[in-house]
DNA sequence: TATACCGGTTTACTAAAGTATACCTACTCA
DNA sequence: TGAGTAGGTATACTTTAGTAAACCGGTATA
């Protein structure tokens, strides 16, 4: 009836580095940014407008918490007006198993939601 | 420079699957009541001491939100008094693999922060 | 009688996440 | 000169998630 000792520690040593993963994919778009990098690298205002429905401000933090993660790379260029590259880091790359594993049962669950339709 | 219809598309097509997934996974409790389960059915009280912090409102209401979306099946058994038991469906099962590759990053990208360590 | 367990609900609150809007500098095009 | 682009920042606000604490009926234990 009480959890043994054993359970507990089990339980708290497979849940530790599912939160680590959350932690930084938590949130409504650090998982839509990650994706549309997938597809190529991109500027700022391309993003902004391939992410339906982000703001500038929302954007430009969690870029900045991506990079600070090191998922995502800066790039300035000294061009004339500066431009602003992003790109999925090696490590950002990794991700990818992933994102498809949620993906294949996010397609499966909208499967079954719709097969039971309203 | 301006994202291609077809660029947009795709990210959408691949999106939203995964914000699916996400729907039903985010917060703070989703997954570790479900991690949890994995070890075995269990009572109310008992998931309460096994989840660290959790409170009787957070756990009842996220138990919910799983059985609405038929992850986790509730029990009541007519003892007196009356018991109730909580169980992972099959479904629920199917997020195995989901829940893997996620342990699986975030135990490697834990060993990264480590040994870039402060 | 008092204390504690079970399976929660209710109320009130705080903190975090996200939005909307305006604004900034620097540049280009007509 | 005015409008539009790029790459953001600042301010103020709302909405949602989560917390803390009290409470409920019923049962059991001492």
């Amino acid at each position: 009836m009480t959890p043994t000792p054993k359970d507990h520690s089990e339980c708290t040593r497979n849940l530790l580095p599912v939160k680590d993963a959350l932690d930084i994919l938590g949130g409504k778009w650090k998982l839509p940014i990650i994706i549309a990098l997938t597809f190529g690298n991109k500027r700022f205002k391309e993003m902004q407008r391939e992410i339906n429905g982000i703001t500038a401000k929302m954007l430009s933090k969690e870029l900045k918490d991506l990079e600070v993660n090191q998922l995502v790379k800066r790039t300035v260029y000294d061009t004339v007006p500066v431009s602003v590259e992003y790109e999925l880091t090696t490590y950002g790359k990794s991700l990818h198993k992933v994102i498809g594993e949620l993906r294949t049962w996010g397609l499966q669950h909208r499967k079954k939601v719709l097969s039971k339709a309203e």
